[in-house]
RNA sequence: GGGCGCUUAGCUCAGUUGGCUAGAGCAUCUCGUUUACACCGAGAGGGUCGGGGGUUCGAAUCCCUCAGCGCCCACCA
């Protein structure tokens, strides 16, 4: 036997993997419907997660589906120079080495992560291999590639043509841990307890003070209004009068704005516009100044010498204490509020006035929206769509720059004379450039990820390019994420390319939830409950891991992952392996099998199985149903093949159906657990091809009818079973019957099946008559055995007469008969006669045991 | 405040035009080593499908309502 007696999938992995890529199999073939899929890039230098491993199984389920099934297939692999990732990783290392950014320029900054990035790169893609993803390396695209680069240049010109770039001077989140900006979803917002102080602010003009509310007091400096609700009858009378700022001895004014909820802490607000987005917003109402009083790096200017320089927390330590020494803190409650946080170091975001580029994203977010409207995008859930509509809705200008060296540069370049003057250039590697006698300085900013992210389909498939070998395959067919990245990800896919090629960049968009630790948590490093899953494919096989995360998992819900199922799914690929060898052991090691044909019941039986099992397949992974499409090809293998035609094979040679079925079984399995199908396929003497490349399965020819009769012969030894196991002991019993073909005709079947003694053929019945509606047939037992039974019966009996009433009930429903379906209404009927039937049997049978 | 989702067997979850006795994996119980497989085989137990109401011949599935849980977005100074 050449085959081991356990599937050790260890063993054969790495080769599998080596001959489906050398041969290359992944290329598309050119001919077919095209198929495309592109890998959302994953960490070039991270290590893989979980989450990793679900998407691209699912993906390449479909991808391995598609191509046996004929198409032009292509799944685009890619790797992320991951932009703040990677850079929050170098830093440290910088830092390890005593050095910062500072010490470099743009161009040494960049080289030295290249090369860094470059040391681990491999590191990914290998573990993309193990996981048997059959991506197209050939056309591989790193985030940073020329190409990239070019595109996304091009996109942007086109935006500044079109006057959807601007400069703008806003509030942005600003880490200055990192010293870079962030989007709005980037910042991670956390409900936390915090101190309302109510600060005393001295009238100037009238007598007494106003108290505002302030969770931030140092921020007190930068304060130039004070503004109050203008219906507040509290405070009517001072508007327009002037306070002063304590610690100051500066003026400021207070102001009326519909802004200020009365019913919130006093009812007066002190406004520092460079520092909050709500104050800016008032701020530019009102035309107030903004004076910055926390700088970049997190430490304060433009106050009183004694505040000088000093980090946040401890500014607001002394501020209290200097409002405290002049008596002018009248209370301190404590609140629940909102506190944004840096989401990499968890440190709190400062909101800052900084000068950024921006891309107005109204008519970005109409088109796609429109396009949405008209369901072009067809999600999975479909339920997920109606989120990024109301994203789509409330779309803010996007700000596109970032302070990290480690990224795509910005092209735009600044007229030293003229700071208003900003010119489109894409010599980005020049600090300053001459035109027209003109010199402009470049703009040390790089892209936001997502901006390069965002135009990922056109760009793999260089769509932009006409004639290229890849534009076929675009826009693509599927794309893939997880849930959380709906607005950061896809909307901004589906934007830019609708905007850029005027098409929407995927038909359908698979949303998969998370994969949560096995108690339903998330998992994080900082829980230390983080699976990686290359320790799984190592103990379980590759396949084993992908069987287990796609079981009973639907789409955008989050699930606990379970190591049971990943066990399940090594139990499955080796349940494949033995049905092998057992055809290797029925068929010998030179087999060539010549055209199947089904000739026993069994035969039949199992060809409609492979059908049925085929059709779902087809039908749920046409739908994305993958746990549902994953259980049928499961059940088809384990329950009908191994269970019933191996076992019934063991009587019968019909070796050139035993080797269809094998080879029907690989095939309908082959997405779903790539390698050990693939290994089997290879040890096949009558194969030489790859299964990889096969054809999707044909049904061969079969009798519905000697299908059913199989059924029959299913039933009979079900019952069989059943009766024999609920008897005492462990004896075999035999079976006997009057006058039946089908049990003459299939003894021998049946006896193995049922594990029966013998089946012999009677003058009269005796023992125990099974409880069978088509068939008479008894179990050959002793008397005594025989009354130890009759409870059982009765039992039954009970049940039967229970089923009948419902269905007498139902059929005597006039609206039933009338309404429902003619199929289901014969349905019933004939459920009816058959447990009739079944009744009469058991009163006799108990008759005879009086 | 706005949006989305969940509640089904001991556990984790499937269940897509509403239709046969509501399923899976694991766990539990009984029996069994019959040469493909103990990463196994045969059999069994276990569910008022969160509560209540409605639509329907028929509801886990559609509608209303109540209760509990979770996630996302957005301005509480």
């Amino acid at each position: 036997m050449n085959l081991a007696k356990a599937y050790e999938p260890n063993q054969y992995e790495p080769n599998i993997y080596a001959l489906w890529e050398t041969s290359g199999s992944f290329k598309p073939t050119g001919t077919g419907k095209p198929f495309s899929t592109v890998m959302p890039p994953p960490n070039a230098n991270g290590n893989l997660h979980l989450g990793h491993a679900l998407d691209m199984g699912l993906k390449d389920i479909t991808t391995r589906y598609k191509r046996m099934t004929g198409h032009d297939t292509i799944y685009i692999p890619g790797a992320d120079h991951a932009g703040f990732e990677t850079w929050v990783v170098y830093e440290r290392e910088l830092q390890k080495e005593g050095k910062s950014r500072f010490d470099f320029n743009r161009e040494e900054l960049y080289s030295q992560v290249w090369d860094f990035v470059e040391k681990q790169r491999g590191n990914m893609e290998l573990q993309v291999r193990a996981l048997g993803v059959s991506a197209s390396w050939d056309d591989l695209v790193f985030t940073l590639d020329k190409k990239v680069i070019e595109t996304v240049y091009g996109t942007f010109k086109k935006f500044w043509d079109e006057g959807l770039i601007y400069r703008g001077e806003r509030i942005v989140n600003y880490s200055t841990k990192y010293q870079t900006s962030y989007a709005d979803i980037e910042v991670d917002h956390k409900m936390e307890k915090g101190t309302l102080w109510h600060v005393a602010y001295p009238m100037i003009d009238k007598i007494g003070e106003i108290v505002i509310a302030t969770s931030r007091p140092e921020t007190l400096f930068g304060d130039t209004a004070v503004a109050v609700h203008p219906d507040d009858p509290r405070y009517k009378e001072f508007i327009g009068t002037k306070v002063m700022l304590p610690l100051t001895g500066r003026e400021i004014e207070i102001i009326a704005d519909e802004y200020v909820d009365p019913k919130f802490g006093t009812g007066a607000v002190k406004i520092t516009p460079a520092h909050d987005p709500n104050d800016f917003e008032v701020g530019q109402r009102h035309n107030l100044p903004r004076p910055q009083v926390i700088d970049f790096d997190g430490k304060m200017i433009n106050v009183p010498e004694e505040f000088l320089g000093l980090e946040v927390d401890e500014a607001r330590k002394r501020t209290l204490a200097a409002l405290n020494a002049q008596e002018l803190i009248r209370k301190e409650e404590t609140i629940e509020h909102t506190v944004g946080y840096d989401y990499k170091s968890g440190l709190p975001i400062q909101p800052l006035i900084k000068e950024q580029w921006f891309l107005k994203m109204e008519p970005l977010a109409k088109k796609a929206l429109e396009a949405l409207e008209a369901e072009e995008i067809i999600f999975y859930p479909a339920g997920r769509k109606n989120i990024l509509v109301q994203y789509l809705k409330n779309i803010r200008d996007w700000n596109l720059s970032r302070q990290i060296p480690w990224g795509i540069p910005i092209p735009a370049f600044q007229n030293v004379d003229d700071p208003n003057d900003w010119i489109f250039n894409e010599n980005v590697d020049e600090k300053t450039i001459v035109i027209d006698g003109k010199t402009y300085q470049r703009e040390e900013d790089t892209f936001d990820t997502w901006f390069s992210s965002g135009q990922w389909p056109f760009i793999t498939t260089d769509a932009l390019k006409e004639g290229s070998d890849l534009s076929r395959f675009f826009p693509t067919e599927l794309m893939e994420t997880g849930t959380d990245l709906l607005d950061r990800w896809i909307a901004r896919m589906i934007m830019l390319s609708l905007h850029v090629t005027g098409k929407v960049p995927f038909k359908n968009v698979y949303l998969h939830g998370m994969v949560l630790d096995e108690h339903s948590q998330k998992m994080s490093k900082s829980k230390g409950n983080v699976i990686n899953p290359m320790e799984l494919v190592a103990e379980y096989g590759s396949d084993a891991l992908r069987l287990g995360l796609i079981a009973s998992r639907s789409p955008g819900q989050n699930q606990a992952f379970s190591v049971d199922r990943v066990i399940a799914g090594r139990n499955f690929c080796n349940k494949l392996w033995n049905i092998a060898r057992f055809a290797e052991h029925k068929l010998g090691e030179d087999f060539t099998p010549n055209a199947p044909e089904a000739k026993s019941l069994v035969d039949h039986w199992i060809v409609s199985e492979l059908e049925t099992a085929k059709k779902t397949i087809e039908r749920t992974l046409d739908d994305y149903r993958y746990a549902e499409a994953g259980e049928a090809m499961y059940h088809a293998v384990w329950d009908s093949v191994a269970d019933w035609y191996v076992e019934a094979s063991k009587d019968q040679d019909n070796l050139d159906l035993l080797a269809w079925v094998l080879d029907t079984s690989l095939k309908l399995a082959h997405p779903f657990a790539p390698f050990v199908t693939e290994t089997i396929w290879q040890t096949l003497p009558w194969h030489n091809d790859l299964l990889i490349n096969t054809e999707w399965p044909e049904i061969i020819d079969y009798s519905e009818i000697a299908a059913g009769e199989f059924g029959q012969v299913q039933e009979i030894v079900s019952e069989a079973r059943f009766v024999a196991t609920s008897l005492p002991g462990n004896d075999r019993y035999g079976l006997v019957y009057l006058e039946d073909t089908l049990l003459e005709e299939n003894a021998d079947l049946v006896k193995r099946l049922a594990k029966l003694k013998e089946i012999t053929k009677a003058d009269q019945p005796r023992g125990l008559r099974l409880a069978l509606h088509n068939h008479d047939a008894w179990l050959d037992v002793p008397e005594k055995t025989l009354e130890e039974h009759k409870e059982n019966l009765e039992m039954r009996l009970a049940t039967t007469h229970q089923e009948i009433k419902t269905l007498e009930g139902r059929l005597s429903n006039e609206n039933y008969v009338n309404k429902a379906p003619a199929s289901l209404v014969e349905e019933s009927k004939k459920q009816l006669e058959e447990k009739q039937a079944l009744v009469e049997r058991l009163l006799h049978e108990l008759e005879i045991l009086k």
